[in-house]
DNA sequence: ATATTTTTTTAGACAAATCTAAACTATTGC
DNA sequence: GCAATAGTTTAGATTTGTCTAAAAAAATAT
């Protein structure tokens, strides 16, 4: 695997990430993502293309080619493995991990991510709760479900909270859940639909139906 | 404190060192360490004038003004940092965290630095034996001396062995202290000049005043 | 279906960091 | 003390990544 700058690697990834949703990306959805003007895309997407990176005809959009995919998922793994040490080692929290992320994602050193990887012990999801590519670029398929639709035992981390009254953030701030806590369902009860949880590294307790249906978490599949 | 380029910081972090040793730095110096041509360094040194971060007149040679010091004791802190993260936490041999750490040095974020330090138990030296700059930018003179002249439960590094037999080369290998090793004397006795070492995790043994003679380490004074 | 609007690309400029080759300054040897 | 040598700086070019303004292509609206 060749080495990219860090230029190249910010498009590569910002790439990855709008073809999950639109499939072909166009000039100006890539300008807008990493605040660049369109001129500077075309120029970059020569670039990549001569590089054989993506598949791009002017005017007709671009998409990572196979290898480019690969690139940005080493990129990836990178980011999310800085992510998970900042958070677990060095107690940022989820909301702060990400800038500091953007950064330590270019020293790309075989060796030490691996040896990261190591480290944290494998972990399979980042303190937002999505999947962290293994050493060959293989990841799981982000799920994002509401409470009763995780399996149990699954760990994930939670992700979004639908209903924003302050009656159920006094209610989760009680319970110390909050976005990017680890949560894990153990028992699921038919009679009310409440459920047994395991929140961060507090002791199992129970929530309602009507709470768990407003926590959304995200898993590796 | 305002942000450098990377380029910017290996010039600052150059000088610095070799301005320790040579007082003013020449221009054909810096260019041997930095593998540039001298033309490079002449340009890079009216920039670095501009932003004060050294005494510059044409031909004079240079050096680093207290800005350019302090900048350069904030990217040895982050470098020193980085080699103990690497060689405690990542089990990477002394002798291949240098490089590595040549590359996430650069992140400048001074939240990550400083709770990379609080992570790792604030150590005072590195995985060569070089002490680590605080968080004001102070730091202690470094040492090198050799075994006997080590003041007792000082905590220091094996940074040279004299004597290159294989005689001796066999006893250290037996004894598991090498380059990088962590070492401290715990007692010293008169009678023979024998001492008591505690050599990385190892129990607590006795070397001879021979082999000591001839075992260098370095510690923060 | 064609005129208008939007999107994308091209052309040309600029800043950072590097280089080569030539010019200049300082040092050294005799 | 001056010529030869060694060291340093300048001038101009190159590469990478960005930009603005203008041109070209595609999409859209009547």
């Amino acid at each position: 695997m060749l080495n990219y700058s860090t230029s190249e690697e910010n498009y590569i990834k910002a790439i990855y990430h709008l073809q999950q949703q639109d499939g072909l990306v166009t000039t100006n959805e890539l300008a807008a993502e990493l605040k660049a003007k369109p001129a500077s895309i075309t120029d970059m997407m020569k670039k990549l293309k001569a590089k054989k990176l993506l598949h791009y005809e002017p005017y007709q959009g671009f998409s990572l080619s196979n290898e480019g995919k690969k690139v940005a998922l080493g990129i990836i793994r990178r980011h999310r493995l800085w992510e998970y040490f900042l958070a677990e080692k060095l107690k940022f929290t989820w909301d702060e991990v990400h800038e500091v992320a953007e950064h330590l994602e270019h020293v790309s050193n075989k060796k030490l991510i691996d040896k990261l990887d190591e480290f944290l012990g494998f972990p399979r999801v980042d303190p937002h709760g999505d999947p962290i590519p293994d050493e060959d670029g293989k990841i799981e398929a982000s799920r994002q479900v509401c409470l009763p639709d995780l399996p149990l035992n699954k760990a994930a981390i939670v992700s979004h909270v639908s209903d924003q009254s302050s009656a159920i953030l006094e209610l989760l701030k009680h319970k110390n859940i909050g976005i990017g806590t680890k949560l894990e369902v153990k028992k699921k009860f038919s009679f009310d639909n409440s459920m047994e949880v395991k929140a961060g590294r507090q002791p199992v307790f129970t929530i309602s139906e009507q709470l768990a249906k407003n926590i959304f978490v995200k898993y590796g599949a």
